[in-house]
DNA sequence: CATGAATGAGACTTCATTCAT
DNA sequence: TATGAATGAAGTCTCATTCAT
C-alpha cells in the first residue's frame, strides 16, 4: 500500500460525516463527538485534521463555493445569451442540490443564510458569486439584452435570493421535491426573473415564435 | 397618571433593548445580562417578564410578523391589480426597514433566515405570509393578469426571496442604502419579478403606453 | 440583615478554600471544582466572582504581596539601622508563614518560585520588594553602615533568596519547624547575610593580608 | 565509522533540542511535537528514546545535577578553607550558567524552583547538594573557621538560596549579565554569605557592646 | 415588582501517549 | 530505527435559568 494512496482517507470521512451530522441536527446543536462517532473515528482525530469545529464547516463551504464560482465563470465564458447563462447557473445550483441535498442544506442553512455567524465570515467569498452574476447582467444591459431598469447588483441579489429561497423551500418541504420539480425549477426561476430583466419586446417576440 | 399605567413600561424597555442588542451582537452572541444592562433593569427582571431568552425573540418576531400578515391581508382586500398588491407588500417591508432597521435586521437575520433555529420554530407562521402572497398570485393567474407558468407557491417564494435578499443586502452593506434607494427598490423588486409574472403581451402593451 | 454585611462572604470563602486546595495539591493539579467543593459553593459561583482560575491565584498573591510591600515600607520609614530593618523584614515574612503557612506556601511555590508562569506575570510586582530592599542597602552603604562591596541589587537578591529558601526548607521539611526555629531564623538570616554586608574591620584585615 | 557509532546521535539531538525548547517556552507550555520539530526528528522517535515528556526533563536534570554533585565532592576533597570551597562551588555554578545558560535556566526554572512538580520529585537528589554544602559548613564550624551560630543545614540553604536567586536574577534580567558580572558574582556571593559565617572579631566586638 | 447572587449542566479543545507500518 | 496517524481522557469556562430576599 503506497503512502500516497491510503486505504481510507479519514479526513474525507470526517468531512462527509460532518455533512450528515450538520444536515441532521444543525451545526450548533451537534457536538464534535457526534461527528467523530458518525465518521467512526476517535474524537481526537477530528482535531488532528482540523483546528476547530468551525474549520470543518469552513472547509465544506469553501470547497463547494469555489466549485460554484468556477462553474459560474465557465458559464460566463461561453458565448450565449445572458438568459441562458442565468439558466445554466440556476441549473448548476439545482443539480448540486439534487446530487447532494445534505451538503447544499448545510451550505445554505449554516453559511449563506447564517448572516450573523458563518455568513458574515464568508461574506466576501459569497459576494464573489453575486458579483459574477452582476457582471453578467451588466454586460447584458450594455448589449441591450436586458433592460437597464435595475442596477446589476440589485438584479444579482434578486436572482440569487429567488434561487436560494426555492432551495430553502425544498429543504423545509414548503415546495414539493422530485426530478420533475427540479427540472421545472431551472426554467421557472429564469422565467420569473428574466421576464422582467429581458427587453420586453424581445420577450413578446420570443413567445410569439414559440 | 393612574397606578395601572406606570411612567415606564419595563417590559417594553426590555424588548426595545433586546432589539438593539440582538441587532448589534446577534442573538446567540449576546447574554441575557447584556439585554438587562442595555435596558437599565436588573438581571432578574428579564425573567419576571419573559420565560426565557428565546421568548424575547419570539415576542419581537410575532409582534412584527403579525403586523406584516395583517398588512398583506389589507393589501389583498383592496380591488387593485396583483402587480400593485405586490408593490404594496414590497413597499410595506421596505418601509418597515426604513422605520426600524434594527428590528427588521433581527427579524430577518435571527428568525426568517435562521433556518435551523427560530426559522424552523416559526416556519408555520412565516409560511402564512408566503401563502397569502401565493393566493394573490393564484387569483391573478386565474384572472389572466399573471401567466400560469409557475406555481403560485413557487412565485411567492421567488418574490419573497428577492425582497429578503435585497434587505439582507442593505443590512450587510452589499447594496447602497438611502431614501432614494429605498424608493427605487419598491418599484424595482416588482419590475424584476412581475415582468416575469405578468402576461407578456400586457407588459409590452403597458410599456408601449408609457 | 443589612446589605453591607452579608452573613457569609462567599467570595472570601472561595479565596480561603483556594488557599487550602492550592497548598494541598498544587495550582495546576487541582480543578476548579475542587475549590468549589472545598468552599461548599456551586461551581459557577467561582466564575461569578473570578474571571478564571488564574485570577484566583493572582488575587491571593496580590493581596498578600501588597501587605508585604507596605510592611517593608513601614519598616524603612523607621529610623533604625539597616541591619534592624532587614531583621524586621525577615521577621515579617517568617511571621506571615507562622500565621498562615498554607497561604505563604501558595505564594512562594505557585508564584514567586514559579518563574515560568505566575512568577513571570508578577515579576514587576515581585521586583518592587527587591527594589525596596535594595534601596535600604543602598542608603546603608552611603551611610557607611554597609560595605560597598556588592551592588544593592545583588545584595537584595541574595537576602531575599536566602529568606525564601529557608521558607521553602520549612515547606518541604528540609528544615525543622516550630516556634523556636521561627524565632531563631529571624536572627540567623540577618546574622548570615549582614555579617557580610556590615562594615567589619576583621574582613578588611583579611583583605589586607591577601 | 562503525554501524554502532552513527554519525548523529538522535537521542542527544532530542535532549539538546529539549533544552532549547524548554528554555524558550517552558516545560508545561511546549508540546512534545515542538521538541521533535526542533530536533528535526519524527514525533514518534521521541518516544523511542524516552518513556515520557517528563523523562526528558528528568534526564537533563539528573545528567547535570550529578555533575554538580561530583564537582562539590571534588571541591570538598581538597584541603582548602571552607570559604574557598564555597567560592569554588559558586564558581562552578556560575560557570555552568555562563557555558550553557539555556540548560541552567531549565534546571533552575523547571526543576529546582518548581517546588510542586519536578522539584518535589527530585527533592532527595537536590537535597544531596544541600547536604554536601552543610557538611562543609559543619566541619568548618568544628574546626573553628566558621562561627557556630546557625545550623549547617540553615547555612547551606541560605548559601544555595542566594546563589540560585542571583542566577534567577540573570535569567529574568533583574541583574546585569556579562563576563565581568559573572566573575564578580563568584566573589560577591561568598563575600556576602561568608562574612557572616566567618568568625569575625569585629562582630564579636559588636556583640560585646550590646 | 425588583434585585442579583447562586446554580450546574454542557462542550470545546489540548496533548501526552500508543501503535501499525 | 523511524514515522506520524490515531486515541481518548481531562478540565476550563460559559451562561441560561432559578430563587431567596
Amino acid at each position: 500500500m503506497s503512502k500516497s494512496a491510503p486505504a481510507v482517507d479519514k479526513r474525507r470521512m470526517i468531512l462527509d460525516a460532518a455533512v450528515r451530522v450538520f444536515a441532521g441536527q444543525g451545526f450548533h446543536t451537534c457536538r464534535v463527538s457526534d461527528i467523530a462517532d458518525e465518521a467512526g473515528v476517535a474524537y481526537g482525530l477530528v482535531y488532528h485534521y482540523f483546528d476547530s469545529k468551525d474549520q470543518i464547516l469552513d472547509t465544506l463551504f469553501l470547497e463547494r463555493w469555489d466549485i460554484l464560482l468556477r462553474a459560474i465563470q465557465d458559464v460566463d465564458d461561453q458565448s450565449i445569451p445572458a438568459r441562458e447563462k442565468l439558466h445554466a447557473i440556476a441549473s448548476f445550483i439545482v443539480e448540486s442540490y439534487r446530487h447532494d441535498p445534505d451538503l447544499m442544506k448545510v451550505i445554505i442553512v449554516e453559511v449563506t443564510r447564517a448572516a450573523n455567524t458563518f455568513g458574515r465570515t464568508h461574506l466576501p467569498h459569497i459576494r464573489k458569486a453575486y458579483d459574477q452574476i452582476a457582471a453578467i447582467v451588466d454586460r447584458a444591459q450594455t448589449d441591450g439584452e436586458f433592460r437597464p431598469t435595475v442596477t446589476p447588483d440589485f438584479a444579482a441579489l434578486a436572482f440569487y435570493g429567488a434561487v436560494e429561497q426555492v432551495l430553502t423551500g425544498w429543504i423545509f418541504a414548503l415546495l414539493p421535491t422530485g426530478d420533475r420539480e427540479y427540472e421545472q425549477a431551472k426554467t421557472h426561476i429564469v422565467e420569473t426573473i428574466c421576464g422582467g430583466l429581458d427587453r420586453v419586446d424581445a420577450v413578446a417576440a420570443r413567445r410569439r415564435e414559440s
